[in-house]
DNA sequence: ACCCCGATCGTA
DNA sequence: ACGATCGGGGTT
């Protein structure tokens, strides 16, 4: 087994978002499926924070792909993301659903119930995880099947299905 | 300095 | 349906 690289990254956002459904994310000792994702980019996406250029906080999503971005929502719970695509085209995908590879089976569907079940926060926001012994993401050779529907909890650019949910995991 | 609001979640 | 809770970013 090896860790997805940077080229997996460095590629059209909805490719990606579909592409990492399936995979194996790892946070320190803990594994798990992912189950469902969202994309987020360019400027022309009013729901990406990046839709109104740069900024210090969506610096990241502007750099190059392959590394976390990490932000703190409605004061309380974190959400976790992978950079996609070149320098300079703001674009990430949100990790929204991981099945804890363990006995337990344990699906955390939700971006803050991930975070907070992983111990991730702002502190692991800029881990380049093509790098990284503790963040990173494992390549999984399995067939996913997925539906997509708009994104959640965001109130412009419903119209958009960039919402990627995996049928069989 | 001030104000608004959000890529959420648990409780009512 | 609603409140918790706080940092980012725009406005004064």
């Amino acid at each position: 087994m090896h860790r997805l690289h940077r080229s997996f990254f460095t590629q059209p956002t909805l490719n990606v978002a579909a592409a990492l459904l399936g995979q194996i994310l790892v946070f320190k000792d803990q594994r798990g499926l992912i189950t469902e994702t969202e994309a987020y980019m360019g400027f022309a996406d009013p729901a990406s924070h990046a839709a109104r250029g740069l900024t210090q906080r969506t610096a990241m999503m502007f750099g190059e792909a392959g590394f976390a971005y990490v932000y703190l929502i409605y004061g309380m719970y974190h959400c976790l993301n992978f950079v996609t695509e070149g320098i300079g085209f703001p674009a990430a995908v949100l990790i929204r659903g991981v099945k804890i590879l363990d006995e337990s089976g344990l699906h955390l569907n939700g971006p803050g119930k991930i975070c907070r079940h992983f111990g991730i926060t702002t502190k692991d926001n800029g881990t380049d995880i093509t790098q990284s012994s503790e963040l990173y993401v494992d390549a999984n050779n399995i067939t996913v099947e997925f539906t997509t529907t708009p994104r959640m909890g965001i109130k412009k650019g419903q119209n958009l299905p960039w919402r990627y949910v995996a049928k069989n995991l």
